[in-house]
DNA sequence: GTCCCGTCCT
DNA sequence: AGGACGGGAC
């Protein structure tokens, strides 16, 4: 039996028995394709069952707003995922007349939808050829066939590209593809990979030359930028007062608090003394307590945050700041640290991120 | 630190 | 082609 064979074996022995699997409506694969894009199945799991349930159709999808996709989506990270989902959404119930559409060549021009998830979705809901190649798969691929290729250069994609559709097994490539995924998850993993179990042991170059830790070779670290965010806490009213963060930044989309950020870490009376901070809040400045600091780290970030509650009120106003009441504040979504911080001073009893 | 059922922007 | 984009688990 040949590699692949013996994965499907494994496969329909081993798989785990994932919500998704049980369906061939590509709307539904869509959703937890989409979900699962950078996300570990434990991780996304809840989502998918929660954007189920608010959403059965795409047409239902459709109708959301983007606040309310990003508070769905909220915690779950890479929301550029759920904007571009809505925006896929409305073009399917525009152009498909809402019918999410299954072939590669329609899905591929899709907002959010690459390569991996164009064929995903058309091998698992229509069973069309084409080979999945994500994390897993480029790992099992560099292992079993010793490829020293980086799998992050424009070089090595297209090798492991071909030998995905190579080794691909048109019969059934759908079961094909999940199972070259499960198995990378479950037992050629990139730490400690079980070895000892695994069927296609004999015939693996990693294996065979003790090369498991060595593969898959990947080019470069990402480099950790620091940055030092202030954020300021203020009331009118018993309102407080927000920011809707826009442009090309993290967190784009979801609310926090007004921020003035410093290239270094700067001291309290540094930070009031501060141009910015003078023009919102004037130049007399009652600071009511400090939290913080506290670390948030991020794939390509690290931010050292700052809480200063102020007494005053601003001077003047960002265009995309606003008050509002706590109750309001629990229907927005916001950035995981400061849904943290908020939902502990405000002592909220919020289970509405995990409510259907 | 690395990786996760990647994609988009420049 | 290179960089940006979250958060959690190990």
């Amino acid at each position: 039996m040949n590699f692949a064979n013996e994965l499907v074996q494994w496969y329909q022995e081993n798989k785990r028995d994932l919500p998704w699997r049980h369906t061939t409506d590509p709307y539904v694969i869509w959703l937890s394709e989409i979900i699962l894009q950078q996300t570990r199945v434990e991780q996304g799991m809840p989502y998918f069952n929660r954007f189920l349930a608010h959403y059965p159709t795409v047409t239902d999808f459709a109708n959301a707003t983007e606040d309310d996709i990003l508070k769905l989506w909220q915690g779950l990270g890479y929301y550029s995922r759920g904007r571009n989902m809505l925006k896929t959404a409305q073009l399917v119930q525009a152009q498909f007349n809402g019918k999410f559409p299954s072939a590669y060549e329609d899905l591929i021009k899709l907002k959010g939808i690459g390569d991996y998830t164009a064929s995903a979705i058309s091998s698992f809901a229509a069973n069309e050829a084409h080979a999945v190649l994500d994390g897993n798969v480029f790992r099992v691929l560099a292992r079993y066939f010793g490829i020293n290729e980086p799998i992050n250069s424009t070089k090595g994609i297209k090798q492991f590209k071909l030998l995905a559709n190579d080794v691909l097994n048109r019969n059934q490539p759908s079961i094909h593809n999940q199972a070259m995924m499960e198995f990378g998850a479950m037992l050629c993993k990139p730490k400690n990979p079980a070895c000892g179990t695994c069927p296609v042991r004999i015939g693996c170059e990693a294996f065979k030359t003790n090369a498991t830790t060595y593969l898959p070779v990947k080019l470069k670290t990402v480099k950790v930028k620091e940055r030092f965010f202030n954020y300021f806490l203020t009331f009118k009213n018993g309102e407080v007062l927000m920011n809707k963060r826009t442009g090309s930044d993290i967190w784009n989309g979801l609310y926090d608090l007004p921020l003035i950020e410093s290239d270094d870490l700067l001291t309290i009376s540094e930070i009031l003394e501060l141009e910015k901070t003078k023009i919102y809040f004037g130049s007399k400045v009652t600071v009511k307590e400090v939290y913080g600091l506290q670390k948030h780290v991020l794939t390509h970030q690290r931010l050292i945050i700052r809480f200063i509650w102020l007494e005053n009120e601003p001077h003047f106003m960002e265009a995309d700041w606003f008050y509002t009441n706590v109750e309001n504040l629990k229907k927005l979504a916001l950035p995981k640290i400061i849904f943290l911080f908020l939902t502990n001073f405000f002592k909220f009893e919020n289970n509405s991120l995990f409510s259907i």
